[in-house]
Parts: structure tokens; C-alpha cells; sequence
RNA sequence: GCGCCAGUAGCUCAGCUGGAUAGAGCAGUAGCCUUCUAAGCUAUUGGUCGGGGGUUCGAAUCCUCCCUGGCGCGCCA
């Protein structure tokens, strides 16, 4: 356990105690209440606590007086002294030698130090699932950099995640796509508005001709509307019926090139998907074993429905949706919706505890609905959960590059990784909260400077590694404990971290670990400018060669939760 | 019109389940290289936390109204 989490214990018996004392109920309301934090700054000690002035109404005495009351209480054997200031803050000291076997303990564990247990808790994490109608574009980029660095922390925090990519390899977008590689290999001139355009479809259109030269294909469109979107219909309509054989063939070929496309991407990334779930094995909804009927006759049964204009509707308005949603159309056709819950009838079934979707903040306003279905479907201790991430825009010199994907004119992620490399992307895509638009400045990701956050971090543990070439740490031999004392910055960030870091995975917030490493690197720099390493005094050396050890683990830890490879050498 | 997200220093952002004097970085200003990488450090300027009300010992944080920006509101996927 960790010290802070020991200390809480403690805390919450001697709370109880007082309670007790002063002849008070104490409540399990008031658990949350009573709860060190770190403190902000050396002046208020290590941790610190403000549950006398939260608990102050409840007991109908001052708050420094319960602070008081609590101060005379608890001990705890590596508590050095504690004090009460401002309003009634209770702050405690720890004791140095506690810290410095702490810090031989951290070395010890290494690579492990902040991870937690198992838990058996059992996550599904979607992302990205992008359709396969094109390249992964920047925006994509983020979903898939947040959904890979969320699970880390997951699993770091003791859970079993699968994360997992939907392909929506159904439908009519997929239709539009197959019509559009047909199209381009067959009818070179023949161009249709809302098809599919851009240099890869232009590429995936000749492979398919090398890779099918039995397969000809002669065209004869004619009497097409001049809706556009019935036109498009019309023309995979025509594929179906009068080239069944090459319209098959594309499809599946057109779908395969591109997720290979996606996937390749991904891995340079580094992110890896345990599951890529397709669309088309959910079922069809004529089939009562599939995904799809079951979902459908779970909601109906539980009286969820209603049939309006030879629809079937769920009243997704009884969970607090703004609208009532068609599940299955007038033609018998199943909505996107509901394959979607369907889906996730699948998920269910599966055992997950909880299913975790991370969305564009263009989909927000399909929480409510599916929610609902999940709600419905569920077993009784299962979640569902969704992580919401905004636009990306691209800042150069002061202005916007466009990036869309309607227009073809799009910035893919391929692009500007090739500009950048991957991980000063990933360190940028995560310093910002997820649901917030955020502006990537392109120069600022370039610049080989302290001004680059990523380059910084980075810095500060090749300076470890560099340091850590010529000299290690001896657990063995002393330290000078003064040294501790005055870098109580650097020791207090580097001991709390198995705590921030499990705040940060239930927080969901794989930003503030960004920020974390951020201002460790900076203390670090401080440290290395003003206490040189290698030095004459040996036990002034090895205490600072503890601490550069530490620091080097924890940005290593950092650095591998962030999904970020940290280097050795610049 | 309804819903979601946001508005904090000149710029990019933390902090938001109420707590101590609102924090970083950049930009600005003034310094620091015979010493483990100056690819760095130190000091310093700069804020009516979008605006008005309210809740209380205490509000950037909670409630309410308003203003501004982004996104979403299909028997599309």
C-alpha cells in the first residue's frame, strides 16, 4: 500500500474515534470527506488534510479545534510532526529516513513501481473504429493515441482490458466505396458526385485489376437519377444485379486493403488491437440466433417498443434521449442503430464489467440512445462508459491547415507522422484534456528546444541515462539524507506517483500524467543544474545518484504508460 | 429552437466530486556555460477565472439567467 493510502486509513480510524468522543454519529457519508491530499507546496508539509473544516458543521465545533483533536491522535510512526494552520488544516511531515527507504524500494521494483495488483475487473475498450472507406486522418489519430493510452493506465491499475476495433463493414458507405473502386477500374471517366475519390482508390482499383483479370466488366449505365444520393444507390444496385461476381470480389478486396492500410498505420503507432470486430458477423435480423434478433426481441420483451409506420421504434425518450428511435425500418431493414446494439448484445454476453467507448464528440449525441439498449441488455453489475474527444486542428506558422474528410482534401495521419515521427504526436494528442478542441502546433512539435514539452521530458531522462552510464546507485552504501530534505520537490513527486497514477486511470485522464511528466522533467532539470551528480562526497553522490535513478524509473514508467518509447540518447 | 462541450495571463493550457496567496509553459524583461549534454537553469513582469445574480465560514469549482465559440440533433453510416 501506498503511503498516502495508509495514511488515510489511519486517518478515518482516528476521525471515527473523535467522533466517537464527542459523542457524534459518524456516517459512511463522510468517508470521502476524510482524505489526505498532497500538499501544493513544502510550506504545508507532505500531505495535508481539510477535513476538520468539512467535518467542522457536522461535529458544531471550530475547525481547529477538530484539527487539533485529530493532530493528538493519530499516529503514525513515519509522521516526523504535524501542525495546524490557516482555517484548520491539519499538514504532516513525514520523516527522512522513511523517504529514502522509500526510494530504495522504488528502485527495486523498477519497471513495476506504480503498478497495482490485479483486480479481476474486466474492460472492454473500443476505439477508433473508423469505417474502412479511407486512411485514418488526424483527428482518428487522436481517438486511437487516447484509446491506447487509457488502457495502460487500465491495466497498470490492476484491470484486464480488450481493446477492440468495430469495422463497419457493412452497409451502404461500404456499398458507396465498393461502387467507387469499380468505378475507377472499370470507367475511368465516369465521375459521380459523393463516390469515393483520392489517390488510394485510385491505387486499391488497380490492384483489383492485376489481382482479378478474369473478372470484365463492361458497363452500360444508363436512366440514372439526378438525385445524387439515389444515383449512388442506383449504381451499386447495378453492380449487384449485373456484376455479382465482381461487385463481390471488390467489396471484400476493398475492405481488406483498407483496414491493412488502418492496421499499418496503427502499428506504427504502436497500437495494437487484441479483437477487430466485424459488422457482418453480428447476423441478420431474419436469423433468431443472431446478435441482432436478440437485441431486438430483449427490448420488445421488456416492453420497450412500439410500431409506428411500419417501423419498430424503442422508446429511448424513457431514457432521458430526445427523441424515440427506429430500430428495425418500414422495409425490414435494421438500422446502423441497431446493429450498433446488437453489438454491444455481444459485448454483454462477453462478461465485461464494463465496456468502455471512446467517441468523437461528433457522436455525443448517441450516448443516450445507447446507453438505453445497454441499460436494457445488461447484466446487473455491468457499465457502459464513454470517452469523448474533440477536433484537432493543425496550426504552421500561425495559421490553419484545412483538414476535412468530405472533401478529399483531407490531412491524413500517415502525413504528419511522416512530418514528425509518432510519439512527439502522442505526447501532444495527450497533453490536452481529451474533450477539448485542441490546437497542434506543428512548429512548436518540430522545435528541438525546452519550448517542446515532449523534447523537455524527454531531455531529462537521457540526462538520467547519461548520468547513469558513468555512475550507479549502491543501495548498499549511505546516503547523505540532507540531500533528500532539499529536494523535496523531486522526492515528493516521485513518491506519490503510484497514487496519481491510479487517480489519473479513474479519472480517465491520461492528460494529467502528460502534465506530471512534464513538471517531474522540469524538477529534474533543476536538480541536475544545481547538484552535480558525480561528486567527491560519496554519500552526498549516492543519495544523488538515488534520486536520478528514481526519476529515470518513474518517466520510464511514465513514458511507457503514455504509449511513448523514452530514449537514451539525443 | 433543443442538447453536449468549452470561455482562466498577450498565446497554448492545468486546476473544476468547494478549501490555504488562482498555477505551468511560451512570448517579454534581467541574469547564468574552463564543471555529468546551455537540447538547460535562475529571477521577474503580467489575471475583474466570459458577464450578472444566488448558495456559505469559504466559489475558477455548485445552482440560475445571459453573452460568445465549436459540435450534434435522419427509417444515413
Amino acid at each position: 500500500m501506498n503511503l498516502i493510502d495508509q495514511l488515510n486509513e489511519e486517518l478515518l480510524k482516528v476521525v471515527k474515534s473523535v467522533f466517537k468522543d464527542l459523542g457524534a454519529e459518524f456516517s459512511d457519508q463522510h468517508n470521502t470527506l476524510v482524505c489526505f491530499e498532497i500538499s501544493d507546496t513544502h510550506e504545508h508539509g507532505d500531505f495535508s488534510t481539510s477535513c476538520a473544516l468539512k467535518l467542522s458543521k457536522k461535529l458544531n465545533k471550530k475547525p481547529a479545534e477538530i484539527a487539533e483533536l485529530i493532530s493528538a491522535k493519530l499516529s503514525v510512526p513515519w509522521i516526523e510532526k504535524s501542525e495546524i494552520l490557516g482555517p484548520g488544516f491539519l499538514n504532516v511531515y513525514l520523516d527522512i529516513e522513511t523517504k529514502a527507504n522509500k526510494l530504495k524500494e522504488l528502485i527495486e521494483r523498477g519497471p513495476n513501481y506504480g503498478k497495482n495488483k490485479k483486480n479481476n475487473k474486466k474492460i472492454l475498450l473500443e476505439f477508433v473504429s473508423s469505417n474502412p472507406t479511407g486512411p485514418l486522418h488526424v483527428g482518428h489519430g487522436r481517438g486511437a493515441v487516447l484509446g491506447m493510452a487509457l488502457s495502460n493506465l487500465l491495466e497498470n491499475s490492476g484491470c484486464e482490458v480488450t481493446k477492440e476495433y468495430y469495422v463497419n463493414d457493412a452497409g451502404r458507405q461500404i456499398s458507396i466505396l465498393t461502387s467507387s473502386i469499380l468505378l475507377k477500374a472499370y470507367a475511368t471517366n465516369f465521375n459521380v458526385e459523393g463516390m469515393y475519390e483520392g489517390a488510394y482508390i485510385h491505387e486499391i482499383a488497380q490492384e483489383f485489376l492485376k489481382d482479378h483479370e478474369k473478372i470484365n466488366v463492361s458497363l452500360s449505365l444508363e436512366g440514372l437519377s439526378d438525385d445524387k444520393e439515389k444515383k449512388l444507390d442506383q449504381i451499386s444496385e447495378y453492380f449487384q444485379i449485373n456484376h455479382k461476381e465482381a461487385w463481390e470480389a471488390a467489396n471484400s478486396f476493398s475492405i481488406m486493403r483498407i483496414l491493412n492500410v488502418i492496421k499499418e498505420e496503427l502499428h506504427s503507432f504502436n497500437i495494437i488491437h487484441d479483437n477487430w470486430f466485424h459488422e457482418s458477423s453480428l447476423g441478420f435480423v431474419q436469423d433468431p440466433s443472431s446478435d441482432l434478433s436478440k437485441s431486438l426481441s430483449i427490448i420488445e420483451k421488456a416492453g420497450h417498443t412500439f410500431s409506428e409506420g411500419g417501423a419498430i421504434w424503442f422508446r429511448t425518450t424513457d431514457f432521458k434521449d430526445d427523441k424515440d428511435r427506429v430500430l428495425l425500418r418500414e422495409n425490414g431493414a435494421p438500422t446502423y442503430y441497431l446493429t450498433d446494439v446488437g453489438y454491444h448484445k455481444n459485448k454483454i454476453d462477453r462478461e465485461y464489467d464494463l465496456c468502455i467507448n471512446v467517441f468523437g464528440a461528433d457522436h455525443h449525441g448517441y450516448i443516450p440512445r445507447l446507453t438505453a439498449a445497454f441499460d436494457v441488455m445488461k447484466n446487473k453489475k455491468q457499465a457502459i462508459e464513454f470517452m469523448l474527444y474533440q477536433l484537432v486542428n493543425l496550426h504552421e506558422d500561425g495559421s490553419k491547415r484545412i483538414m476535412s474528410t468530405r472533401k478529399g482534401e483531407f490531412y491524413s495521419l500517415k502525413e504528419l507522422r511522416n512530418e514528425l515521427g509518432p510519439d512527439v504526436i502522442k505526447f501532444f494528442f495527450l497533453e490536452k484534456k481529451s474533450d477539448h478542441t485542441m490546437d497542434f502546433d506543428i512548429n512548436l512539435a518540430k522545435d528541438e528546444s525546452k519550448n517542446n514539452p515532449y523534447f523537455y521530458s524527454q531531455y531529462a531522462h537521457v540526462r538520467c541515462c547519461s548520468i547513469l552510464t558513468k555512475k550507479s546507485f549502491d543501495p548498499s552504501e549511505a546516503v547523505e539524507e540532507k540531500e533528500i530534505m532539499k529536494n523535496f520537490d523531486i522526492v515528493n513527486r516521485l513518491l506519490t506517483f503510484p497514487h496519481l497514477v491510479e487517480s489519473y486511470a479513474e479519472e480517465r485522464s491520461p492528460h494529467s500524467l502528460v502534465h506530471y511528466v512534464k513538471d517531474l522533467s522540469a524538477a529534474f532539470h533543476a536538480f541536475y543544474e544545481q547538484s552535480p551528480v558525480i561528486n567527491e562526497d560519496k554519500k552526498i553522490e549516492n543519495a544523488r545518484l538515488m534520486l536520478t535513478m528514481a526519476t529515470k524509473i518513474v518517466l520510464a514508467n511514465s513514458f511507457r504508460i503514455l504509449n511513448v518509447q523514452p530514449l537514451e540518447k539525443m
